[in-house]
DNA sequence: TAGATTGTTAATCGATTAACAATC
DNA sequence: TAGATTGTTAATCGATTAACAATC
């Protein structure tokens, strides 16, 4: 069995983008796409795309290019973003209520339907739409309306505390924003949420312009071929 | 000249992993380490932690190992985490009023020295000890202050205008919250923090699961071999 | 038909892993 | 010294890119 063929985690990451890109085309009207034409928007090769396209097993014709509906509803499928998962949230400090004003959440397959936290200041009181409830009873109303997601976005003391409470409660997946490396089942999915990277991606090359116009000369010079990258993959900014 | 040598996206990927955990390690009074020490710890394998430790400059001693207090300093300096950036934050919303107050991030190399917004309201109050300006003035202080870095927090729509502002104030790197591409000059080095791929790859692995409960039999069934994911890269959820 | 684009196989490139001599 | 660990070169693996026949 276990037929779920290896898709490649750049893939995977670039996928997405194709969705963001084609429910743009599709809002415009647009029927057909082809690989060239995804590629020259993405500065991707085309033969990537097609490749990448491949997974979601939607079929292009030769000549003709992909429907773009088709393709759009194939990728949603293949990512799971065509059924909205219901998600807890627990913590609605800056952050969490941060995410649920986010209400484009729900295009990524994520539909926050309640919020918990420990402040008596703040249960019971309705943010974004949703009650505030008691953290406590997080275990129990997982189980009970079947939730299947549950976002971290307390802080780090608690994190590890919140994942049991989720955990115990039925809840499969974990997107964790508090910086501590949850101990969690196997079988829980956990998808960490760091800022590190960005940073050091961004610093890092901060940090290589300015040795490069010391050494260039003693006047300011703000380097001259930096570029732009997306959080994890490569597009460049673009027309 | 230009001798920045090619160091590997993915390296890059990993050195902000090994820094947390050196920095750990130190406070702990660690003074020495090795590769498979570190591998271990990060479920990497012990070459590629030497390879990406190379990139630093700093050198290891045969059945010794590395220096901590060195390789903290070493990763540090490479990444341009050692002097703290200085940066301006465009937007107090609640993604920002987040961001003012995740202190952490001056272990990252980025330190918030004053946040913009246009509202009223927010103008002239104080937020994480830091003052809300008028936006209008994020041109005039940032050429003042030669200010580095501009982080983007405002809503998708203003986005692209708070860029020109920075980019005119000779800001050189902008860390991007808004989901736009930003329009800039090429110099300027744009980092998009996007929550999509997080969300891609949490929500395949649960569509998979799902397929695969549906596969086994009617029963429900809550996967077996799911795994714990950084935002980037793979790292085991681990004692 | 002619020509563009798909689907697919092969070649290239780069990153990871293995092997091993040098050395503290 | 003996043995662990580095530094470095070679082998493997996987992902990207190129080539090209099939086809609308």
């Amino acid at each position: 069995m276990r037929k779920t063929k290896p898709v490649s985690h750049a893939t995977l990451r670039r996928l997405p983008q194709y969705l963001h890109l084609l429910r743009q085309r599709l809002e415009q009207g647009a029927v057909r796409v082809s690989c060239s034409d995804i590629g020259r928007e993405l500065q991707l090769d085309p033969t990537q795309v097609r490749k990448d396209l491949e997974v979601t097993g939607s079929p292009g014709r030769p000549r003709i290019g992909f429907s773009v509906p088709d393709l759009v509803e194939a990728i949603e499928e293949f990512l799971g973003w065509n059924r909205v998962n219901e998600a807890f949230l627990a913590g609605v400090g800056h952050l969490g209520t941060a995410l649920l004003n986010y209400s484009r959440l729900r295009n990524y397959g994520v539909h926050i339907v309640a919020a918990f936290d420990t402040d008596p200041a703040k249960i019971g009181t309705e943010l974004g739409g949703r009650q505030v409830l008691p953290l406590e009873r997080i275990t129990g109303l997982a189980g009970r309306m079947h939730v299947r997601i549950g976002i971290i976005a307390v802080p780090a003391e608690e994190a590890q505390r919140v994942a049991d409470m989720m955990v115990a409660g039925g809840i499969q997946a974990i997107w964790n924003f508090a910086p501590v490396s949850l101990q969690v089942p196997k079988r829980i999915i956990v998808q960490n949420e760091e800022l590190y990277y960005s940073l050091a991606a961004l610093s890092r090359k901060l940090a290589a312009n300015r040795k490069q116009s010391l050494k260039i000369g003693g006047a300011t010079h703000h380097g001259t071929d930096a570029v732009t990258t997306t959080g994890r993959g490569q597009r460049a900014g673009q027309v």
